[in-house]
DNA sequence: ACAAAAGTGTTTGTGTTACACCCATGT
DNA sequence: ACATGGGTGTAACACAAACACTTTTGT
């Protein structure tokens, strides 16, 4: 919705205009990360109308030849500093409201993308003015939010939620070397509820798959040194861990 | 995907065609029912190139002052003959490589609808040539479908099945009024699997708010008199009811 | 010595499974 | 009388919550 650089190669496409509407496509992105214990979102500050000055999610058009998958990727390169490597990306949803874009008819696959220790946006960034937010202020006073992004965003970080209990997508937020406790605090920060420490421990050294000790320990976070973990090989979380209920 | 006869009306719309890539967008539907106690799924037959002849997911354009959730409806009534009322409709994810039309680039938005005894399409239907599929066959051999449908079917069938689990969907296969037994039978031909009806009887009339007892009884089905339902205000499902691993 | 975090053990309660058993109808 | 499906009871087991307790570091 930012970068609107990009040509337009219509020749190349043997469609006929008379036969189908046509509609602008673009990928938009909910960027999450923690940082100090609290799960934060990636916002762009928009600079032309409309909505000017207000924040949105990172994103834009799709080019003609490209993959909605790549489309994602290559913005949160752009206007992230966010390499492949660096986060989980799924598909959230599609939003196409005729007028939730007044200019024109614009189709928003939004992606959900879940990395950990994610740059600031200033370095090395397309866009000139983004920065993080706590993603408890933002769904507080979704007005902050251009378009229909304070629902997209909401979707994201429910899906988030969810997907920790039966996936093991929290490994999406940690470094590649991590302990139970630093785990739990993933769980912790993007669930807003304190988990029972021991328990916790348990459930996650028993789920097959979810962890590898390295044989390594670490006493970073002070107290007993505690064993060093990869992501294990599983995406599927057996039992869940589920969220406390009230 | 079928249906082309809508015409474009660009002019309308205050965009810069110079800006962004033009893309069609198209509402495909993944629509489920039972039959003979087993899972089908509509496909239309499709007459033009590419695939000619081949099965195809019911779909069209997106008009461009249509809502995508009401492209999916208007779709489901003109090839299906299903009214609003008639089915659960949800998004189910949206499709957009580069070279999945040959002709051009679409952007294909996924619904699933899921309902209970859905009419044989050729009454009142647009489509010239339709009918249900058992999905256990589509699956097995996928290149019986065209672009690719193949996969989308799959994928809409992997998520009805999944919700089951934790969701109240399963009673969007019912009619009105059923009974647990009815109801059991949903998870078993959407499953494939075999549920013990003593067990499956306790967690379905123990889960709050998924079943309410109409006070009427039925004989339909042979056996003792049973307990006529309505479906619950409740939409999650706690305790799941979770499927047989093996 | 003390604080802090890691990790283990135990108890208690709840949900699941597997299956015995009885109930109410049609033929 | 018997087959058929509806519905209840119960014992064995797995899992989760709550919490006492031990371990190993830093200060």
């Amino acid at each position: 919705m930012t970068n609107v650089k990009m040509t337009i190669k219509v020749a190349r496409m043997a469609y006929d205009p008379d036969a189908y509407p046509a509609f602008a496509v673009t990928a938009d992105l909910v960027v999450l990360t923690l940082r100090e214990h609290a799960l934060h979102a990636l916002l762009v500050r928009r600079g032309g109308k409309p909505y000017a000055g207000r924040w949105a999610l990172p994103g834009g058009f799709v080019q003609v030849d490209e993959d909605l998958e790549d489309a994602a990727y290559r913005e949160l390169a752009e206007e992230a500093g966010v390499g492949r490597g660096d986060v989980v990306l799924e598909q959230l949803r599609t939003y196409g409201a005729p007028r939730r874009d007044p200019r024109m008819r614009v189709v928003t696959v939004a992606w959900l993308a879940l990395g950990a220790d994610l740059p600031d946006p200033r370095a090395g960034s397309d866009a000139a003015d983004a920065r993080w937010w706590r993603v408890a202020d933002l769904l507080a006073d979704p007005r902050r939010l251009a378009f229909d992004h304070a629902q997209i965003l909401a979707d994201g970080v429910e899906r988030a939620r969810a997907k920790l209990e039966y996936s093991t997508l929290a490994t999406a937020f940690c470094p590649a070397e991590f302990t139970v406790g630093e785990l739990r605090s993933v769980y912790e920060a993007v669930w807003g509820a304190a988990l029972d420490p021991r328990n916790f421990h348990r459930k996650v050294t028993g789920a097959e798959g979810f962890l590898v000790e390295t044989g390594e320990r670490t006493t970073r976070g002070g107290g007993r040194p505690a064993m060093l973990h990869r992501a294990g090989a599983a995406t599927a979380l057996t039992p869940p861990i589920l969220r406390p209920s009230p």
